[in-house]
DNA sequence: ATTATTAATGCAACTTAGTTGCAAAAATAT
DNA sequence: ATATTTTTGCAACTAAGTTGCATTAATAAT
């Protein structure tokens, strides 16, 4: 079930997520893609891919999705405390390839941590 | 500039937040409050006790907005780094009175960190 | 290579969270 | 009691994301 073919717009959005080696939202995909294909397509794809395993997605600090492609994407057990930094300045959204450590807690299961820092990047610092 | 009066409404919610221990979602405050006033009214009520930091919002795993009334509110100075905790099961979303450390970053200013841990709760582990 | 099968796409219509402008009502200040 | 300023309700709107269904494109089978 849900066998993810190779299509002209698969094609399309894994090479932009190769090329970019940044985070990107949902919705500037969509406005970057809309004379190529439907925004619903957009939708469909990233959520195969992310099926797959080949992208993640994360929410932002404005509560829009966000989708990367990241060196722990390839591995078969996805780490899931690599935290995302989003520039105030810039909106630029990355992938740090630093792990944060979330304490044990007593009395509750923890399966995922979601971290996302903000503040100024490399860029904007000056 | 934009002083907090207290009308009914803003009691209103102010008491809600102290009788409930964990986080509330505004989808759910304004279903809850529909009879008694309008949605805009609950947004700009949780704006204007947000600026006035008597509570403090986050964004939960599905892009939605919470807010919540937690110990740390009442400091001047808010703390960045305390975590929140979703419950994949119940949905309950509750502040962690534990300090999350964030690693230093070189070439990146980090000026908030946001900590969402989802998994089961105390009450859903059974 | 053709045909059959199944997955993917486009489109339009929809749902839902959150916002805006403005007139009316309620708090606070005078 | 009146004037001032904030807050509220309402209706209309925006924008992100979803759904159903008919059509088209990929892959599998012959």
């Amino acid at each position: 079930m849900s066998v993810v073919r190779k299509t002209k717009s698969v094609k399309t959005l894994m090479s932009i997520f190769e090329a970019s080696g940044s985070a990107l939202s949902v919705v500037d995909l969509v406005e970057q893609l809309k004379v190529q294909m439907n925004k619903t397509t957009v939708y469909r794809i990233l959520e195969r891919l992310e099926g797959e395993g080949t992208i993640h997605s994360f929410i932002g600090s404005n509560g829009l999705k966000w989708y990367a492609k990241c060196s722990t994407c390839t591995k078969h057990e996805h780490d899931d405390v690599h935290p995302h930094f989003e520039c105030r300045d810039c909106g630029k959204v990355e992938c740090l390839e630093i792990e944060v450590t979330i304490p044990k807690l007593k009395n509750r299961l923890i399966e995922s941590a979601d971290v996302l820092l903000t503040g100024q990047c490399a860029d904007c610092l000056n």
